[in-house]
DNA sequence: GCATTATATTTTAATCTTAAAGCGATTTCC
DNA sequence: GGAAATCGCTTTAAGATTAAAATATAATGC
């Protein structure tokens, strides 16, 4: 048996982040599939953890807030704060927070909905717009570098091995299986 | 170009977790590499929360506790903080909190070093290695059960791809690509 | 021996995150 | 038209996380 660990983020001992190798704590005899989870956490944390390293390097800018950016970049006429909730896929209470802080930055706005008192409009402002385009220009050729060492072949293949497994795993969240 | 968002956690509007689909997000045009990464943090978020949910439901215990409870039943004789904070790649501040929470909750014990005062010596106790085993038993059998989706050798193949991914997403993240 | 440097850990301030409670505004339904 | 339910959002409390500063101990180098 001999049970594993099986998170992992990106950070050692004090200063400098990035360095996830979950996988140094497999032992013989784990099952496979543990093992590959770890690998799979492993990957991903690690890419994440570059792109939050670049965003804040680069552009100053958290992971979460690019991602918000992101969002609104693809509606220009603005989301409200539920529409944001629910497409970034985090609470309410999350948006609230980190519109929060976009907003003092001066990238978007939040205007009052003329129709209905309870809603926020929010969008970017003309800065938002100009710095996300930046951003998201760097980002995208940061990926393509990441994963530049899959043959476009094997990105497919690995794409459908995900698909498949992401599936059943949402059968399982459900109860369907 | 159509800039892409890039993380994506679990939960929707208030309450209830899990629900990650980021690959909703993407539109015509959209780089290969962007998709599949999107397709792998989803993958990865939606299977992580589902453990997050099941240790909070059955064993009301949050994952980076489970994680360092892991990394101390594989080494019975105990770790110091420094160790742990090397184990579970996260900053040693991080460590501190999180033992500090499982002390309180009698599942380890700190005892000063004899040689050398500045460490403290973590380890389980008997009610944590107890629990630890029954945790870690029910984890096992969830990440098998997720990744049944996936035929024995489909599962090697997915590892294999994620090993190429991350040896080059390495090279790249240490400059030497 | 003593000053300097290095090591182990904790503390602090920021950020992100959720769940739950609270507050207005709107809609429903007699 | 008014009570009740619903909806949209914010606030709060708890936890995880990092970076950086602070503290205490140990090791090194004259």
């Amino acid at each position: 048996m001999n049970p594993k660990p099986c998170s992992a983020r990106g950070t050692p001992t004090q200063p400098s982040p990035l360095q996830p190798d979950t996988e140094t704590r497999l032992t013989e005899g784990d099952h496979q599939a543990l093992r590959l989870w770890l690998r799979l956490l492993a990957c991903t944390n690690l890419i994440e953890g570059i792109v939050r390293e670049r965003l804040k390097g680069e552009f100053a800018i958290t992971l979460p807030r690019f991602d918000l950016m992101a969002q609104l970049q693809r509606s220009p006429a603005g989301l409200s704060m539920g529409e944001l909730s629910q497409r970034l896929m985090v609470t309410g209470g999350n948006v609230t927070g980190i519109v929060a802080a976009l907003e003092a930055d001066g990238l978007i706005v939040r205007e009052p909905d003329p129709d209905d008192r309870r809603i926020s409009r929010v969008r970017l402002t003309d800065a938002g717009m100009t710095g996300f385009g930046h951003m998201a220009k760097a980002h995208e050729e940061w990926i393509v570098n990441l994963f530049a060492g899959l043959p476009a072949q094997e990105q497919a293949n690995l794409s459908e091995l995900l698909g498949l497994l992401k599936t059943h795993a949402f059968k399982v969240r459900n109860g369907a299986v």
